[in-house]
RNA sequence: GCCCGUGUAGCUCAGUGGUAGAGCAGCGCAUUCGUAAUGCGCGGGUCGGCGGUUCAAAUCCGCCCAUGGGCUCCA
């Protein structure tokens, strides 16, 4: 599929979305409609919102348009005339007045005529098979303190086939989905009625994030880093000195009051990591000092932002904090970004976006600073040969960031490495280490996440597998499964040889075989062994593979040999 | 936080003003089985919460809570 033609595609079929809306509800008034990644939208400004039947309608509009096959006509005009066709489109004028350009373009199919830069397809014919997917608010231009408007989101394509795919593309994304399959599976819950976005992770699910955290803590152990652990709450002069009950306020649970002390539970672990650096003086021979710790924070998010295990209220970063020296940044980020990619790859991601974002208006350090640290991430990035695209002004106001973000199952990006340089905490902590010359200097703090929160990282790797976590994962490897129940006690003695070895389970029930099969599939056991009256006289073992079936008969040796690898 | 939708058994869902239902799961009994669901039986619910309308509310109305899709925000 041209992408360039889609985009096209998408954005006439945005505006026959609208002309249908206009046709039905001349009142409406028009806000804009752009072709998105997959599919389109239109904003609308309307006292009511629409409703299911108004959408069916809408629907049937939108295909009595692209019957007509009408011709899609581009017309240039001054500013002037401009204002005269739009007099009754409030939100199309400020569109207009934000135009530098004294002649502007229109859009016009049929009746209908739309200020719009193009490009679009030639004629409403076009359009030969679209869905509207769904309606939802959005503020007037993505502000919250303006209009509330009615966005239709819709999808089309020139090949029936072509919608079919996608919306079943759309299906698949559903049973993809963590929040239906991680309960399925037993690996997680949460329970809204004693607090929203906060995660219990059961037996199986922790299993799995046990393995996720001893690697990592080895790994980290063997490029540098030493391990850390820290409380949950401080005093709050703490984040006060930090400058967390200023700029992240919005962000922290209200303060615990006991007795005449005030304490407040961590959103973040840096604070306490500069009060271990703190401990003692620290020399320029000491550097790169890397501290990592697993710390769990908790972030009041606003109720509609929570999203299963992607976006939550307490969650577990794996977070680390680098104290160097301004040249050692550049160095230290390259290294940052092998395990960035060592990890991603080891959990299977090999598609992950780089975003290198650069110094907002408001900030805190020096211009030079900023500069000097900014290129040092950029040099890295480059020296990492990585593709990337650069945020201009979206750094947060302490320093200049590196974000890598990764894709769920409906293509919905979500971050999770992040390296963030920080020139606040040590200006605001008056850090200071001492340098060659005996002079006290102020070091540069890096913070840095690579999976970026264990429960969000959970979350996209239950969509990436879909649920069949690959043999090291598995929170069940292998099942034992006996035919009947004589075939018990063979059973629980291959059991005994598997243990040592992999995380296993017996099929004790009192249950025909073809149950037993059924239930170690759909719980996404990597591999069931079968054990029957052929395998105990041979002393062997029927193996079977989940979602590819029988692999064949092997001694218990053979499997131990075999599996192993794969761990 | 904002807009719309949704909330009924552990799970998936039916039930539009008149005695709360199904399938799966659970428990009991029978069955002893060869590669994706053995049969029979039994329990199980303040119908998200609070208030209102009504002789009567799962059903109609209001508020709150939670959740879904978005917006804004973000690890």
């Amino acid at each position: 599929m041209d992408k360039k033609y889609m985009e096209r595609y998408w954005h006439t079929s945005s505006h026959i979305l609208a002309q249908a809306v206009k046709k039905l509800f001349p009142d409406v008034k028009l806000g804009t409609g752009p072709a998105i990644e997959n599919g389109f939208y239109y904003d609308f400004y309307r006292e009511e919102p629409f409703t299911p039947d108004d959408i069916e309608k809408i629907s049937k509009g939108m295909e009595d348009i692209i019957r007509q096959n009408l011709p899609v006509e581009k017309i240039s005009v001054s500013k002037d005339e401009a204002k005269k066709i739009l007099k009754d489109e409030p939100f199309k004028l400020e569109i207009l007045e934000g135009i530098k350009e004294e002649t502007v373009t229109f859009y016009r199919q049929g009746d209908f005529i739309d200020l719009c830069e193009g490009p679009h397809i030639s004629s409403t014919g076009e359009i030969k098979h679209f869905k509207i997917l769904s309606t939802a608010a959005s503020y007037w231009r993505g502000d919250e303190t303006r209009e509330s408007m009615q966005r239709i989101y819709g999808v089309s394509f020139p090949e029936k086939a072509q919608l079919d795919q996608y919306l079943k593309f759309l299906e698949e994304a559903k049973e993809r989905d963590h929040r239906t399959l991680g309960p399925k599976l037993d690996l997680f819950s949460i329970h809204p009625e004693f607090g929203s976005g906060l995660i219990y992770w059961h037996p199986k699910g922790s299993i799995v994030r046990k393995i996720i955290e001893d690697f990592w803590k080895d790994v980290h152990i063997k490029n540098g880093y030493q391990i850390v652990y820290t409380p949950h709450i401080a005093d709050l002069s703490l984040w006060e000195r930090s400058g967390h009950t200023g700029f992240y306020k919005e962000n922290m649970f209200t303060p615990m009051e006991m007795g005449n002390k005030v304490f407040q539970l961590k959103p973040m672990n840096c604070p306490f990591h500069i009060i271990i650096y703190n401990t003692k003086l620290r020399s320029y021979r000491d550097f790169p000092i890397r501290w990592a710790e697993l710390g769990t924070v908790y972030r009041y998010e606003k109720q509609g932002v929570l999203h299963g295990l992607l976006r939550v209220r307490g969650f577990t970063q794996d977070d680390a904090h680098i104290f160097c020296t301004e040249e050692q940044i550049e160095e230290e980020v390259v290294k940052v970004l092998d395990l960035v990619s060592f990890f991603l790859g080891k959990f299977g991601f090999t598609e992950y976006k780089t975003f290198l974002s650069t110094r907002p208006e408001k900030y805190v350090g020096s211009p030079d600073g900023w500069e000097k640290a900014t290129i040092a991430l950029e040099n890295a990035l480059k020296k990492k040969e990585m593709g990337y695209e650069i945020d201009p002004g979206e750094g947060v106001f302490y320093g200049p960031k590196i974000d890598i973000k990764i894709r769920d199952c409906l293509k919905r990006e979500w971050q999770c490495s992040t390296i963030q340089v920080d020139f606040n905490i040590p200006e605001r902590f008056a850090l200071k280490y001492t340098d060659k010359d005996g002079s006290f200097k102020t070091p540069i703090l890096i913070h840095r996440a690579i999976l970026g929160s264990i429960e969000r990282f959970f979350g996209v790797l239950i969509e990436h597998y879909k649920g069949n976590f690959p043999f090291w994962l598995a929170p069940e490897q292998i099942r034992v499964l006996p035919i009947s129940e004589r075939h018990l006690p063979y059973a629980e003695k291959i059991g005994g040889l598997l243990e040592p070895h992999f995380r296993i389970q017996i099929d004790t029930r009192n249950e025909k075989i073809n149950r037993k099969i059924r239930d170690a599939e759909e719980e996404k056991v990597p591999y069931i062994i079968i054990i029957g009256d052929k395998e105990e006289e041979k002393n062997t073992i029927a193996l079977r593979k989940h979602g590819e079936g029988m692999l064949g008969t092997f001694t218990t040796d053979e499997i131990i040999r075999k599996l192993k690898e794969c761990q």
